[in-house]
DNA sequence: ATTTTGACGACGT
DNA sequence: GACGTCGCCAAAA
């Protein structure tokens, strides 16, 4: 039923079920659909979201290292920073601080 | 159908 | 530890 959707949609879905002050990479929802080894292609997917009906908190997916490598990609430069610190999610030079502690697993929300 | 790229990740140097 | 290269997979040109 899910296979349905395009691989973006998966990744849509993945992200807006981010909870609120936690963030996660792009690896770990590309895991969590079973695209490991393509976390470039999550990227890929927010890229389109971003243009896309319900917003998509992609300002939450951030990669392995925590830094906000896609602020770029959005409306302003520190759109997405501004984002997770509204959060309660501290960004220091383009990276989160702490990430780990805000990190969250999808696979822990998501139950196949 | 083929080629290029792309918001990454892991490994090698 | 910083920088470089390859690998992955899927979509756009």
């Amino acid at each position: 039923m899910k296979e349905d959707k395009s691989f973006f949609e998966q990744v849509w879905e993945i992200t807006r079920l981010i909870p609120e002050g936690r963030v996660t990479s792009y690896g770990a929802i590309a895991e969590c659909l079973g695209a490991a080894r393509s976390a470039r292609m999550v990227g890929w997917a927010l890229n389109a979201s971003t243009n896309i009906n319900p917003h998509v908190p992609a300002h939450r997916v951030v990669n392995k290292n925590g830094l906000l490598t896609g602020k770029f990609h959005f409306e302003g430069y520190n759109i997405m920073q501004d984002l997770l610190q509204s959060e309660g999610i501290i960004v220091i030079d383009n990276k989160i601080k702490d990430f780990e502690k805000h990190f969250w697993n999808p696979s822990e929300l998501i139950e196949e």
